[in-house]
DNA sequence: ACAAAAGTGTTATCCTTACACCCATGT
DNA sequence: ACATGGGTGTAAGGATAACACTTTTGT
């Protein structure tokens, strides 16, 4: 126990002293599961509060390959829909002598790590839109506890994690508009009642049946596949599923569709 | 001339003890001029490429605040549209020996700037829209000569400015679709044609007359005013001017204009 | 009178919206 | 047979795009 967090503290050192000051990335991961989009949220230092996966970036590393990289680190996604979306550089956006005490607690409070933390950090925010069923959770380093959070659920988060996710999903929806999102969140593939449902808990609003099929397939993008019975009582429904290489010249050509 | 020199040394030695390092903001300053969009662009330490107006961050200032302080720097005004809209952190975004050889040339090699602008600089962009008219351009600090260029006609920049510049046109051309940029761009008044010629020289395509007219008349956030008499062999133009109040509302309810 | 550009009108076409209708399915 | 939800159809209204017509102005 006692080497193990020596250990730690050696680990975190290492990463410190190879990694740019007053900088780090933030990751919004988002999945969508039980009908609602949840975000990857984790408890660090053994804090009360949840607070999204970040890293520090290398001092050789892109900014967006940091993003890459933590995203990757936890949930095992090598490719999946990344992009930066804002940068955070409040000048007390964290709350600093609350990680000071939680890094205490915990044990890892080495001068170096402290005066590390100590910094001012502006923080550059990334989403990331994730099939839940593909990724491999893994809590590491100094995060004990790792798990999707539904969005509408969200309490009070770390810093100002709350302002971040909140831009995220407002960048979500305005996604929306100009690329079928269904692709990144949904398994391969997915009922047309699915991806109703999928556009619906992101716009917060009921959408026509009829009307939505209609302006889907009109896209061009989705294949139909055969037929999933369901055991239901009703008609069964057809599978879809997207046409790779209508997606990629759809996202190409930046169509709008709203 | 050697005074002044000294005194150019010490203020920015002042200036780099008290800000961020490693982090800087970049301004994409843009104006509307003889049809064109145009770029604040400067030459800094007397180097032979063109720049993007930028600066550091305080240790005690918000970002945001830090891209305010460089539009007013640069162009007197202090209040306009201005909005983050991207971070640039490519590993190798800057050619540092060009900097260093710069530094050098204009006699500006103390050892703290030196290693000051040897470091890796992460970089906010920020874009600003601006009524031309309204700028009182003046050359400050290192930067001995500062101006409007013309998008179409930009040529090699610094490091990634051109990137930059690329995206933030890029994102006028999105803005456009919800948010009616005359207002930033133009003068208080203005005439139809002019507003169509604006959109036509970000959208870079010819737009019917009649129809942009009934558009934009559309959206109600236009004033009519008195005739404008230029002298012409043709009817005279209304001039028109944004209704400030309804401009304010179009922008809450975040009214898409496509 | 005429050319030039401004303002307005007309029409065909497309897209959106709301809703109706029929179809397949398991009980 | 029937309830349930899936797929498709229709008609009204609104938006868009192309283009024609009328008006105002200085020469």
């Amino acid at each position: 126990m006692k080497d193990n967090q020596e250990d730690l503290i050696r680990k975190l050192e290492l990463q410190i002293k190879s990694s740019v000051p007053g900088h780090s990335v933030d990751c919004v991961i988002v999945g969508y599961k039980d009908e609602e989009l949840q975000v990857l949220m984790l408890k660090q230092f053994n804090s009360d509060k949840w607070a999204l996966p970040g890293g520090f970036i290398y001092k050789n590393e892109d900014i967006d390959f940091a993003a890459v990289r933590v995203l990757k680190e936890r949930t095992g996604l090598e490719y999946s829909f990344l992009e930066q979306f804002y940068t955070f550089g409040k000048y007390k956006r964290r709350n600093i002598e609350e990680v000071i005490n939680d890094l205490k607690n915990i044990g890892l409070d080495s001068p170096l790590i402290q005066s590390w933390f100590n910094q001012r950090f502006i923080s550059t925010a990334y989403l990331a839109l994730v099939d839940i069923n593909e990724c491999n959770l893994k809590p590491k380093g100094i995060s004990n506890n790792c798990d999707w959070r539904p969005v509408a659920g969200i309490t009070e988060l770390m810093f100002d994690h709350n302002k971040i996710v909140e831009k995220a999903i407002e960048k979500i929806k305005k996604q929306l508009n100009y690329l079928p999102v269904g692709k990144s969140l949904l398994p391969k593939q997915f009922t047309m009642n699915d991806l109703q449902r999928l556009h619906e808990s992101i716009l917060q609003k009921k959408l026509d049946r009829g009307n939505f099929q209609k302006k889907i397939l009109k896209l061009d993008v989705l294949i139909r596949r055969e037929k999933l019975y369901s055991g239901a009582a009703h008609k069964a429904p057809y599978l879809y599923e997207f046409d790779d290489e209508k997606y990629k010249k759809l996202l190409e050509d930046g169509i709008a569709f709203l």
